[in-house]
DNA sequence: GCGATCAGTT
DNA sequence: CACAACTGATCGC
């Protein structure tokens, strides 16, 4: 096997510690209730959540990466042998609820892995991270990115959750009558929600496994399992198609909503027209507020009761690229890779890396100026040694480096469903 | 019965 | 159609 030090949202063995992003099913799959390949880390509100999806976890093991602060935990070099300190700072991925990044420094150089994450310009917690990233960045160059490359293609294009709630909005305000039932994952989307019931002055229906997350992520009030008490549902969106809401019709007038970031390609000038998408047109002219977004984006149906709007925890490229432009990395590698279509980030943002040389220049430039000093505020013991145990179940992508050789390469392209693997070295 | 993988769904 | 995120069937032990 790879010698190793670190993974990310992966969760093979191989690595000295762990790292979790977020509770996405995507994210955690490989993890299994009886855990015992190391201390996994992750925020304090995954940390909260986790039992609920791995009952029976070893809660030992899990440790807690505030915000904002750099952390340390010294490992063992696959290189050297001997002991190496790696540092370590968790940002706000402002993607789902306990979603972070991860900025990583040591002898490997400097990494910065952002699992999913969506920054949108206008978001005040988009720029506190950013503030927070150029703080923890100042005399560092950044060697390694891991973007979300989910919407890593200049036709995906779409607005703000600010705005993609307003259309929401006014989709429900323009049926007063009507039943609403918005299709949501088992985490994410809250935001929205509360902005309805805070708008609207009204609880919001859940599923009951549902209303138990959201209590332990401090909403108590907003949400129930009483049908009676709302018409506005929250349900799995796995059980949203067309004839649940054509049966849902037979009973009382209901429409759906499907908060989605897909569709919501631009129209792309160039011609290639696999992204025209047709919509039905009844819709615009009942939500005249949200006809068009961005100058070519409609909110749109698939279905004479639902309806789709480009509400999405994933940034679209123009977010893409705005976030590498500002941390000019020295090399890119996207963290999703859906066999069918992954698109290399470099190929898009390539023009807005820097180079090695320009990254060389920088160094000499600011150790002639004599900076350089890492505060480390918050220590963390390495792996604890064995008791192990329980708990977790699911995997997936991938592992970041494995030794002091940052040079890293792909080394295995797996037709797994997302992920490569990249090991920095030979094993042996 | 478990995890791992595949197939299928919106 | 794209996609992320999820469920459920099936295989192997």
């Amino acid at each position: 096997m790879e010698s190793g030090m670190i993974s990310v949202d992966r969760w093979s063995r191989g690595s000295q510690v762990y790292f979790l992003t977020h509770l996405h099913a995507d994210h955690v799959r490989g993890l299994t209730p009886n855990w015992t390949r190391g201390p996994l880390y992750c925020s304090r509100i995954t940390a909260k959540l986790f039992p609920i999806k791995f009952s029976g976890f070893d809660l030992s093991l899990i440790r807690i990466v505030e915000i904002g602060h750099w952390h340390s935990v010294s490992l063992l070099s696959p290189s050297s042998g001997s002991s190496t300190t790696v540092y370590f700072m968790a940002i706000d991925a402002h993607h789902c609820p306990g979603a972070m990044m991860y900025l990583f420094r040591g002898e490997f150089g400097c990494t910065l892995y952002t699992g999913d994450f969506r920054w949108e310009s206008t978001s005040e917690r988009a720029q506190n991270g950013r503030t927070m990233l150029l703080n923890a960045l100042k005399d560092l160059q950044l060697d390694m990115l891991y973007l979300d490359n989910t919407y890593c293609n200049p036709t995906y294009s779409f607005p703000s959750r600010e705005v993609a709630a307003r259309q929401v909005l006014s989709i429900i305000s323009s049926h007063p009558n009507h039943d609403i039932v918005i299709a949501v994952d088992t985490l994410g989307k809250e935001n929205l929600l509360l902005y309805i019931s805070r708008v609207l002055k009204t609880k919001i229906w859940v599923w009951p496994e549902r209303l138990q997350i959201m209590h332990l992520l401090g909403f108590h009030e907003i949400f129930t399992t009483k049908t009676s008490l709302t018409r506005i549902r929250a349900v799995p969106r796995y059980s949203f198609n067309i004839e649940t809401l054509e049966e849902l019709n037979t009973i009382r007038p209901t429409i759906g909503i499907m908060p989605s970031g897909l569709p919501w390609a631009q129209k792309s000038a160039r011609g290639k027209d696999n992204f025209s998408f047709t919509w039905h047109t009844n819709i615009t002219t009942s939500i005249s507020t949200s006809k068009t977004i961005g100058g070519s984006l409609t909110a749109g149906s698939y279905d004479k009761y639902i309806y789709r709007v480009p509400y999405s925890d994933h940034s679209c490229f123009p977010e893409l690229e705005t976030f590498v432009e500002f941390l000019k990395p020295i090399n890119i590698k996207g963290i999703v890779s859906s066999s069918t279509s992954y698109v290399e980030p470099l190929y898009h943002f390539g023009h807005l890396c820097r180079t090695q040389q320009e990254s060389e220049f920088l160094f000499q430039k600011l150790r002639s100026k004599g900076c350089e000093k890492v505060e480390v505020i918050h220590a963390k013991s390495p792996f604890g040694d064995t008791s192990t145990v329980p708990l977790g179940r699911k995997r997936r992508i991938r592992r970041i480096f494995s030794t002091g050789n940052h040079v890293s390469r792909v080394r295995l392209l797996r037709r797994e469903r997302q992920g490569v693997k990249i090991v920095d070295r030979d094993p042996d």
